[in-house]
DNA sequence: CGCGCGCTTGAGTTAATTCAAGTTTCGTGG
DNA sequence: CCACGAAACTTGAATTAACTCAAGCGCGCG
């Protein structure tokens, strides 16, 4: 408890206890404005403004979508966290993707929805209707480029999960993980999913990715501020572990 | 040229000495004419006829292009196969996918192509240029058509892979790629990649490829006429031992 | 305040790897 | 056409990374 008090501060409850830490990390809070002037305008921006839909207020561990749904649905993501999971014949998850916002579900699902969806946290949804989607394919030029682009970024995400998944140690996928949850620049990263989502995520067990965690913190590349809060102390560390041979620690 | 000659006959050198084993596993040759007329036209035919395009002769194992290049070109494949992979900074190989005849490279690239490619058998291929494919996107609605259903199908392909290498033993991953790539009715199928090709896209070694095979081969699954050559003797076990629980044998 | 879920940590087990021969297959040149 | 060498494949033995099982802790929620 006393040892906790003095890492307590920020963007979150927790975090505002930590301007020290933050500062001390160097990441100004008015570099992240920048971003805000995309040179595209971002694809859920586009279908948003192309098409009509309906906004849908999920709770945490609300189911979304059902794999194998053929209702004629397509998710974007406002706000808030969804998992995109199947469940084995032997009762196993694997979770495909964490889709945050701006990330769409169901685009290009060729008849039915290929995985279950479910809110990690309260999120926020753009529901549009498939069928409009495609309609707007033929006639909308930008909403095309958006699709086009949005599929194309999907695919580059799921490489990025295979490459995990075939060629790392536990330890690198989830030091490879975490770089791509906080993405920004901002050092503390809430993680909202828990260690069995992250293990169904990256073929590990949840215990592995406890282990894991900690053996990042003993090299000194994160900090765990509590179970949820993680500091990326070295980024550049971090990122070489990643790429480099010798996958796992001591 | 003239070794091309015999080759025309059968399925393949091998294959012609095996008419009993095929009479035996009762699968009609005839029965593949229906595959002939198809619902929907290939979307690589579509492109083909729709685009101007070049064809490309390529060797086993010759180069048909490097991640990282810009240089605007699609790919279809027309023949043959080909291997789609990333070098790890540590010098490990990912094959990500293997191209088979009616598969495209580099659709939905966003800048650079993220895969090099190699011919793993000697291939067929129709070369693109990027820009006309994108132009056709605005303008074509076949061509649209066919690019979408092309990229969502390699999606569905990552996503088993994904599958397999995140949920699978070794043995379900052997057995799985086995009932990918033998996806016809054909219970003899010619397997032109080696064991470390195959071990590269399943992230597993070499080694632990070929014994997985002498597995499936000791539980009557498939048979190995020879290294290359697999018969599927019993498509439907393959089917479920991929879907059951207890992931290896004995 | 207590209960439950999520997280951590340890000990023993196992699936897959690494290392190391040995064998087969295939292509090439004599 | 055969012999040779290289590449691919197989198989075994020892090692190890990750899993399973199990216990204990802590935080948050009712």
């Amino acid at each position: 408890m006393a040892d906790m008090e003095h890492k307590l501060v920020g963007p979150c409850t927790k975090c505002r206890h930590l301007p020290d830490l933050l500062k001390q990390l160097g990441q100004a809070a008015t570099a992240s404005t920048e971003s805000a002037a995309s040179p595209l305008a971002a694809p859920l921006d586009i279908l948003s403004e192309a098409l009509p839909s309906v906004t849908r207020q999920v709770q945490a561990g609300q189911a979304i979508a059902l794999e194998g749904d053929a209702n004629g649905h397509v998710y974007g993501v406002l706000s808030g966290l969804v998992r995109c999971f199947r469940v084995t014949a032997d009762g196993r998850r694997h979770i495909g993707r964490f889709a945050g916002p701006g990330s769409f579900i169901g685009l290009g699902m060729l008849g039915a929805l290929r995985h279950s969806a479910e809110a990690v946290e309260r999120s926020q949804l753009l529901v549009f209707r498939t069928a409009s989607v495609e309609n707007a394919l033929e006639t909308n030029s930008a909403v095309r480029a958006a699709v086009l682009r949005s599929m194309a970024e999907e695919l580059i995400e799921r490489e990025r999960a295979e490459m995990r998944l075939a060629r790392m140690s536990s330890d690198q996928r989830v030091a490879d993980f975490l770089l791509e949850m906080c993405r920004d620049e901002e050092p503390i990263c809430l993680i909202t999913m828990t260690r069995a989502d992250i293990g169904d995520h990256l073929g590990v067990t949840l215990e592995t990715v406890s282990r894991a965690l900690h053996h990042l913190v003993s090299h000194g590349l994160i900090e765990l501020l509590d179970a949820r809060h993680v500091a990326i102390t070295n980024r550049r560390g971090l990122q070489d572990f990643v790429e480099c041979d010798n996958h796992c620690f001591g």
